[in-house]
DNA sequence: GGAGTTTTTGGGAGCGCTCTCATACTATAG
DNA sequence: CTATAGTATGAGAGCGCTCCCAAAAACTCC
């Protein structure tokens, strides 16, 4: 039988307040007392019931992380992976746990709300990716702290934390244009997903910036996977693109398998950047230039973020985008390697 | 505030026992009376407190999931998504929720127990591919009902649910050596993990069968990693192999680089064989013949045996193992492309 | 139509904890 | 050495649920 604390109080001739206040760290125990009973808690590595906790404090110290499956890039990317990561790494260090819920497509309300009010759950971070997301109407309705990954364009009044997507898609551009590409195309993620929106969105604004025109044939749609960035490349081939800003590294090796067979060199004929930098973009031939985003960093953040939600309660909505980094590597070439 | 069964019996007209019972399904309800409650629990949206009915219960049909970081390959590879995926979808089939734990390697006694003995878990999920994971240490130990991904060699008289590591690998082996390859590489897992152990095992059953010498020169180890599998496929080539068993995707990706690097042809000069099916895999030039894991089954039949465990408690050990199956594709060649 | 049987219902106890409040004990001052 | 403030401790209630048991209601059947 799992110990209580009122065990705990008999072994050590206290009472079970005292044993809590222990616990707890309370600091009205005399110090003599704090050491027995402390002796008594570490000898039998006691562990409080949590549920138990839960009923009588109202809070449990348990995160919820919300994951919506039928985003395709799930298994195929380290994005997920890393994001639970950072997320499981953060609530470690506050003493928090994680609870997962992968959100299968078919789910209604009534299993999301099964998921969101059923007490255990001190709050939740909803990594949608999706613009229109039933899961994040839920949320609204309800009275749990939330945060969001990636920001949600048709709730903006909601915090979440995101990785500037438009701004560093605009820098991968720019520095193509600055190598002196002028036929820059894109292939895009899927246009519902915020993702897939915010970089198409920094790549037209890069192209304007420099007055460059934004040509349709320059610009296909993929869904963040290999095969897609393939699919994609082929049609972009037509266009006969100079240069290449994939929305995902693994849409870029895709791409640069399609540029392989079409017999195009990358960079020298065609410069290439991905997005994410996974791992795998080191180690593509050529190495892969690629916006590194922070992807732990940002679970980590939403963790913080509402645990401070959590504990101190406000309505204040917070917006935290984080800068992306731009990994330059050898697919794009140089302004050298082009002109001599 | 949230509702209670009180303010539902009294919205009903009934008492808090009928409206637990109604809500666990219990028969002893009148069919008039049900209906009665089921309306007020449906306009409401009611859930039941989890904390208070496991309090109550002694059960809180939560299911634990740990998967030990510090093993590189869980965001390089989909192998730990992909359970992932199985685990939860099978949760949610079976009505259980799950809790994620990525355990940390500097975790201690402590934290595990923490984890394991909070009141908050009916069961856990341990996937572990270490041999010598302290977490298996610390569930032995306990009264939690229990199941690992993968065999664990020194603890065999434990509940597991694995593939067959060393079998699907022979095959691999037996099908390169039947196209007429003869000097038989293989890249290894890491040795501290089962299935880096069960796969070598696997490649030096197939050359045993077939009278072949193991020759340490055709053996070196990988982590796992496209780099890995690089390195590995680098030194290797001093032996001047004619086919590869890698034992992952990844590795086998790291290895076509090197051979491709080294002026080698796959098919033509070297077969190259890898393990897990990861969704690149089929679009690596050239695709690549490999052993497809289960893997979401796995996680699948994890829950469901610990389901069966936690529901009918018993003390027999389980061992499930799996099947694999050898996905062949252009990468091994055929005989007929050798003999003609 | 009443005894016996079965079905349905409500109330009480209690799961292990936290929190509040009253009490007991200790220290400081008058 | 008592009054006063402060500190330490224990008892009680209660979080929202399940489980058990007894009471009530609804059926049987002679």
């Amino acid at each position: 039988m799992p110990l209580t604390l009122e065990d705990i109080a008999a072994l050590s001739g206290t009472s079970r307040s005292t044993v809590s206040r222990v616990i707890n760290g309370d600091h009205a125990v005399r110090e003599t007392t704090r050491e027995r009973v402390m002796t008594v808690l570490q000898s039998l590595n006691f562990q409080p019931n949590l549920a138990a906790r839960g009923l009588a404090a109202g809070h449990t110290r348990v995160l919820g992380l919300v994951i919506p499956m039928g985003v395709s890039t799930i298994f195929t990317d380290p994005f997920f992976p890393m994001l639970i990561q950072g997320v499981s790494s953060a609530c470690n260090a506050c003493d928090y746990s994680v609870m997962l819920w992968l959100a299968e497509p078919e789910f209604e309300r009534r299993t999301i709300s099964k998921i969101f009010y059923n007490g255990l759950l001190d709050g939740v971070i909803v990594a949608s990716m999706l613009t229109d997301d039933p899961i994040i109407e839920a949320l609204g309705e309800g009275r749990l702290p939330f945060v969001l990954i990636g920001r949600n364009p048709s709730r903006e009044q909601t915090c979440y934390v995101d990785v500037d997507n438009a701004q560093s898609s605009r820098q991968a551009v720019l520095h193509l244009l600055r190598l002196g590409r002028r036929r820059v195309a894109t292939i895009t993620g899927p246009q519902n997903m915020i993702g897939g929106i915010d970089r198409l969105q920094g790549y037209q604004t890069a192209l304007r910036e420099r007055g460059l025109p934004i040509l349709p044939e320059l610009v296909a749609e993929g869904d963040f996977t290999e095969m897609g960035g393939y699919i994609a490349m082929r049609q972009l081939l037509r266009a006969r693109p100079d240069a290449v800003f994939a929305a995902s590294d693994m849409m870029a090796i895709g791409a640069l398998r399609a540029l392989t067979e079409a017999g195009l060199r990358v960079p020298q004929d065609v410069s290439l950047v991905g997005f994410d930098d996974i791992p795998a973009a080191a180690h593509t031939a050529p190495p892969l230039t690629t916006v590194r985003q922070p992807t732990q960093r940002m679970g980590a953040l939403a963790v913080e973020t509402l645990i401070d939600r959590i504990e101190n309660p406000t309505p204040e909505v917070c917006h935290l985008v984080l800068p992306a980094e731009l990994m330059v590597r050898e697919s794009c070439g140089t302004s050298l390697g082009l002109f001599h």
